[in-house]
DNA sequence: GGACCATTTTAGGTGTACCTAAATATTTAG
DNA sequence: CTAAATATTTAGGTACACCTAAAATGGTCC
């Protein structure tokens, strides 16, 4: 029996990359069926599934141990950043050319990003002039697949009162995102937080009259950075 | 035993009544399972299938009686419009916004049309100017699934040299599509047809100094009107 | 009008990506 | 250090869209 290869290149695949490459965060730790399974909403047997497959690959795209969590190999980080390029590409296409509302942006490129052709996510970079960041402030992997790093931190991370500078929201709730939107919480925007006494949060953008406040977890969605 | 409902709402099944609705011809005739099975690229027996299936659905998207063919229900003929309204909107939007050479918009088009939402047709249908046509001449479904009829008739059908105007290219045949691009033969422009003795097509277009010719078959991809 | 041929359908299988339930390993808490 | 709680894996199934091989049907041709 020869060993049957199977086909890597689905939009299943794809989506287990960019959860185990978002999950792992900067420092690319290993991370947990748990967490995974709770990210695609998918049943954890099925994690177990998958992640043996993409380990067992001619070219594996994980490196796994059984119950000792995961993390990407080189192939599979090259495919997480290609699609993050998609994403945020289309993001940033969608809004600037598009004229799409900020907080539809994400589904829409998070089904696209799949199906896009080399040209088509060329064509779309040259229109809109080789950005380097997407609507939310998220920097664009470059086609080599570098990123330059974060040097921002979770608002929610922050433990007194001060002024910092929005650096980038995340996509994933667009309630929040609409209601961060219309207080004027945007990318560059120069913000004031004043810590309320349950762990919350309350902000107002510069040139704003109307406060906001955030729950901690809400506020994990922000990112600042300092003043300068 | 209650009849478990199946899923409707895939790529596969956009594809079956896509196809259906080429093959059935403006008359809408009833198409046969070997028909499809070629045009799909897939065993006959799995349009059997396929077909079974559409036809049982609780809204039935086919009328198919067994071993007499097969034509789309009322339903099946909106869905099918609405996909070629995506698919045609796409090939105008990659031509004229993202600059795609001619002979690849159908490809890319092809792959997203399943997954574009209402949303993204209404942007790029506005950002066009509600075009009525594509770049190959055919006419775009309007969002309440009016078309409006075919006057012209193919290249093959001609029996006698004379001047006409390209009406519409199928297209399927990215190669030939390619090569009449090249010769200057697009919808709208003014043509000059000879035939040549065995069976052949000699065309060609108005301020051109070189000719092409065309075999029956091709020419059955380039329909034409008469002038005026 | 019956035999042959092409078309179509039935029957039974495959790979992908899920699922649930049960078994097993690991971590934590007392 | 062991027992309970939690995390993970194994085992066995499902739906989808295909497949091949074999059976059934229908039209045509003498």
């Amino acid at each position: 029996m020869t060993t049957r290869r199977v086909n890597l290149n689905t939009e299943s695949v794809d989506n287990y990359l960019k959860a185990i490459f978002a999950l792992g965060g900067p420092e690319e730790e290993r991370v947990s069926s748990t967490a995974l399974a709770d990210r695609l909403g998918v049943a954890p047997a099925s994690i177990t599934n998958m992640l043996q497959k993409l380990a067992a690959a001619p070219v594996p795209l994980v490196e796994y141990e059984s119950r000792r969590g995961v993390r990407l190999s080189t192939a599979g980080r090259r495919r997480a950043l290609e699609i993050l390029r998609h994403h945020r590409l289309l993001e940033t296409f969608l809004y600037e050319v598009l004229g799409y509302p900020i907080e539809e942006v994400h589904a829409e490129a998070e089904r696209l990003e799949h199906f896009i052709s080399e040209r088509f996510e060329e064509r779309i970079d040259a229109k809109l002039g080789r950005p380097k960041f997407d609507p939310h402030g998220h920097c664009i992997p470059a086609l080599n697949g570098k990123m330059s790093k974060q040097t921002s931190r979770p608002l929610s991370d922050i433990e007194e009162d001060g002024e910092f500078v929005v650096d980038s929201i995340s996509d994933r709730d667009s309630v929040l995102l609409k209601r961060l939107n219309v207080h004027g919480i945007t990318p560059g925007v120069r913000l004031r937080v004043l810590m309320s006494s349950r762990g919350e949060f309350v902000l107002r953008a510069s040139g704003r009259f109307k406060s906001l406040q955030l729950s901690l977890s809400d506020a994990g969605a922000v990112r600042i950075r300092s003043i300068g």
